[in-house]
RNA sequence: GCGUCGGUGCCCGAGUGGACUAAGGGAGUGGCCUGCAAAGCCAUGAUUCACGGGUUCAAAUCCCGUCCGGCGCUCCA
């Protein structure tokens, strides 16, 4: 049985799906207005996380993840940069794209977007308005009103009370408003705004409505798990469960929210402008290497991304690797039975809240076992373990085998040709000049190693 | 200010009352293996979990206080 923290109900809970064996997932996107960052890839990694999770463990996951592809942040970005609002959107969107992809997420099953979507949120708020839970001010737009809805601030273990005194302390509060609490459904345009129309004059929609909107319609009114990064949870998830619920909506059974990363101890962010982009890490380090660090970091405990933490994360994956190459080395790499005790062990850590951490831990506990009994010529103990440790590495999304081999012929070509020359001289113990050829590979980038099953090489 | 989460070895980071005699990874050190390396294996490393009290037969884990920090209350992954 699954169990994992739900936000909302500030509990870990067990995971009974609306419909057995299926999951429909919901994790809010980026506003596409700027490169994605390395606190963006946490996110996106943590879900991803769950979603391979899941689907290892055999359910049908249907997982969609939007984009916001127009708000206050885009304007202002179209205004400084001189494109129009669609031409930014849609060029940061493709770099989005591209960096996660570089960075291994897996595509979502469906990847709405908020322009997309406006007749269903005019058609949502207008149900609100109806309901009697929204209603219009003259040149400005629509508001939720809050008044009706009691259990407003859960997600954040808040009374609606609290909130109101909290209320105006940072943000002018706008006097029209019913209340401090209520928000913008639909935004009435400004001049040279981006605008659609709406029978309460032209516009644009809120951000927490677009959510609703896409979420509702591509997986129904009550779907299995609503995620996000950390600091959506308010005020945009408790808008969403207040719109959804003001319209009797089922919504999201669950919240997940995942961790902030952190930068020499503050959360990395654009407005502080301590972020590294994905794109620069990742020139740097390998996306596996960005992946593992932040899989040996439970999801909802902040993380620190330091250079040491990279550089640690590295040696962990060269650990990884090396058993691999060397099990393939031994010819290990057939068919084997699992090991039963560790798929247990490390489905049990998954189960608990997604413990990504100690899941790992009996993944390197495996490849101890693995290269113990190698040494010992226990080669049936090894080839299980080498399947289960590529088994459940590739569940947290981390590929051992086929890794990049992309060299040109060239290259290789010389490395094999120096490596039989250098096997020639180690034949004749002539060990000072099979030094010299691995210097010379070692000044080139390529380091070797000698095995009982032969001389086996890489690039550093 | 209010709320909330947290402070664990040289570093990252699990663990939230009893097998913790504190996981796992990185770095270090010693040994084995190796022609030498690399890789690997073994060993070693917090008598202790920010600090001070308290509860308990038993606390890193619960309670109180203090100090420090993150996040939210505003756009944000």
């Amino acid at each position: 049985m699954i169990s994992f923290y739900d936000t909302r109900r500030r509990a870990v809970v067990s995971f009974e799906p609306v419909v057995p064996g299926q999951v429909s997932m919901y994790v809010c996107g980026p506003t596409v207005y700027d490169d994605p960052h390395v606190g963006h890839a946490r996110t996106a990694l943590t879900f991803d996380m769950i979603r391979r999770y899941l689907q290892w463990r055999g359910f049908d996951v249907v997982f969609v993840s939007n984009i916001t592809d127009i708000d206050d942040n885009i304007i202002n970005r179209a205004a400084e940069t001189g494109a129009t609002e669609p031409e930014l959107a849609a060029r940061y969107e493709q770099v989005y794209i591209e960096q996660m992809d570089r960075f291994g997420i897996a595509h979502p099953d469906h990847r709405p977007h908020a322009t997309g979507y406006i007749e269903q949120m005019l058609d949502f708020i207008g149900e609100l308005v109806d309901r009697g839970a929204a209603y219009a001010i003259e040149g400005k737009g629509v508001y939720f009103s809050v008044a009706a809805h009691d259990r407003y601030g859960d997600l954040i273990g808040r009374t609606p009370e609290e909130l109101r005194e909290g209320a105006g302390a940072r943000v002018e509060v706008d006097v029209d408003k019913a209340d401090p609490l209520d928000f913008a459904l639909w935004k009435a345009a400004k001049p040279g705004e981006p605008d659609w129309d709406s029978p309460w004059g032209p516009g644009r929609p809120g951000w927490h409505i677009e959510c609703v909107a896409m979420a509702t319609d591509l997986l129904g009114e009550t779907f299995d798990i609503h995620g996000g990064g950390d600091d959506l949870a308010f005020p945009h998830h408790q808008n969403e469960v207040a719109e959804a619920e003001g319209a009797e909506l089922g919504f999201a059974r669950h919240w997940i929210h995942g961790a902030m990363l952190n930068v020499n101890g503050e959360k990395m962010a654009k407005s502080l402008g301590n972020f590294t982009t994905l794109s620069d890490l990742l020139d740097v380090y390998e996306p596996q290497v960005l992946r593992l660090l932040m899989l040996q970091t439970h999801y909802r405990t902040v993380m620190e991304l330091s250079n040491d933490a990279l550089a640690g994360a590295s040696g962990a994956l060269d650990r990884l690797r090396a058993w691999h190459r060397r099990a393939v080395a031994a010819g290990l790499d057939q068919p084997a039975a699992p090991d039963a005790d560790a798929v247990a062990r490390f489905t049990a850590a998954m189960d608990d809240d997604f413990g990504t951490p100690a899941a790992l831990a009996v993944v390197f506990d495996l490849v101890r076992e693995g290269n113990a009994a190698l040494d010992a010529g226990d080669t049936g103990r090894a080839a299980s373990a080498h399947v289960t440790v590529c088994d459940l590495a590739g569940a947290l999304g981390l590929i051992l085998a086929g890794e990049a081999r992309d060299e040109d012929d060239a290259l290789v070509a010389q490395a094999e040709k120096l490596l039989a020359e250098r096997d020639e001289a180690r034949k004749a113990r002539d060990f000072a000049a099979a030094d010299l050829i691995r210097d010379q590979l070692a000044a080139e980038g390529i380091v070797i190693e000698d095995t009982p099953g032969g001389t086996i090489w890489r690039k550093t």
